[in-house]
DNA sequence: ATGGGAAATCTGTATGACAACTTGGGAAAA
DNA sequence: TTTTCCCAAGTTGTCATACAGATTTCCCAT
């Protein structure tokens, strides 16, 4: 497997994490990598895009090809790709992973959140107040909670890379589960984690995220082995 | 920004994420794809191009284009192009994202780690012995120690993401750090980790890495505001 | 039935051309 | 001189065509 573009690539990524081109600057040309690399201007542009996928670089018509700046959307745009397909390989392990990262958000947000913070926290508590019984509804404000805390953690790799899960997750596990008693119980779960937040007590309310995360996974085990499909 | 190819990522994603294409399953053909799109065949080369950058296809030249099964390699190789990007503007969030996931594979590990992954860490204590002294040996060591690790946890998300930074982290953390007393102390940590794995103590294991990460963690600041650049 | 080889299929690369867009500078106007 | 406007050069996006190199399929001769 020759692969003249994957030359290319080792070279410019190369580049880039020597920190020789930073981000935000201009590559050359396509015309003028051409030459430097003595290809047609097709490997070239296959090494471009395939760069473009990683989230490693910007183009803009008409104007040039970037370095892109560390935008964490590049990251969760991958990790969603990702995400979708180990979900059915290794569900149990990604959920593990999101019950880490997210009792860490939990405690970090307990002694970094500001008020804006909470305040979106509890516009969120009521919305999901509001909708309760409403499947879509609730799943999205469901989310928006999670994330809120995420961003409140003050650790940006935190809430990229739960954002490129959380979706997919909640999507997924939420599969079959109507009854008013569970809405219910997540709104009431959500309440205590906001209190312990608002209080500043880190650990009281990394265990309040830890427990509901973990009831949130029995359920959908429980569910799952039910042969609970779409 | 209309970008052809965006629609037909979107789409192909789509169904991909869906479960219509499960992974192993080949791609229709370019020329396929163009007829059913209604595009030239540089716009279909190009989506795949991007997809196959995520890791999400992978192609073979006379064969065809195929779902990627979820290898670990591919989102390793995505995270290790962000964490390369994000190094200089969030160094101490990612420090504390392997700090975080590093202590719980400890804690796993201590549980789940059978007598192979046992025997890897004692023979890689006994490398960092013989190496010490000598930095790029060491680190790769280093390196080599942790993975064992985060394999031994059983969680391959853990193992995967870890093996995208670790390498960088390391090399970026090591710098400018020659005297012996640090590599003896380094070994010393890592072998309180690995009896308290061996005993079978998770509390202890995830107790002992989180001090030697923290600890590390702690060196590293020390030097970069000393000025300690490349 | 089987083995071998040719044909069909498929991705990788090269070339040339044009469209769409951005940018910078120069000409024209104030 | 200063400001405004427009255009020409530069750059990426898309198209069509052609052929090389690898793989797979299938048919024919043994």
């Amino acid at each position: 497997m020759s692969q003249r573009s994957r030359e290319i690539i080792d070279e410019i990524e190369g580049e880039i994490l020597a920190g020789k081109i930073s981000p935000g600057v201009r590559l050359p040309s396509e015309e003028k990598l051409c030459e430097r690399f003595g290809a047609s201007r097709t490997v070239i542009r296959e090494a471009i895009q395939q760069m473009r996928g990683k989230g490693l670089l910007r183009t803009t018509k008409g104007s040039g090809t970037y370095i892109s700046d560390p935008s964490l959307d590049s990251l969760a745009t991958v990790m969603e790709a990702y995400a979708s397909l180990v979900v059915e390989a290794g569900f149990n392990e990604l959920i593990d992973f999101r019950i880490l990262i997210e009792t860490e958000c939990a405690r970090m947000a307990a002694t970094n959140a500001g008020e804006s913070v909470l305040k979106e926290l509890r516009a969120v508590l009521d919305r999901m107040e509001k909708v309760k019984g409403v499947r879509a509804k609730f799943s999205k404000a469901d989310i928006a909670f999670h994330l809120a805390i995420a961003k409140g953690s003050g650790n940006r790799i935190y809430a990229g890379v739960l954002g490129a899960m959380e979706r997919r997750i909640i999507e997924y596990a939420q599969t079959n589960r109507g009854d008013i008693d569970w809405y219910s119980g997540v709104i009431e779960a959500h309440r205590e984690i906001v209190d312990a937040i608002a209080l500043g007590l880190p650990d009281k309310a990394a265990e309040a995220m830890r427990r509901h995360l973990v009831s949130s996974k029995r359920h959908f085990l429980d569910l799952e082995s039910l042969g609970g499909e779409t």
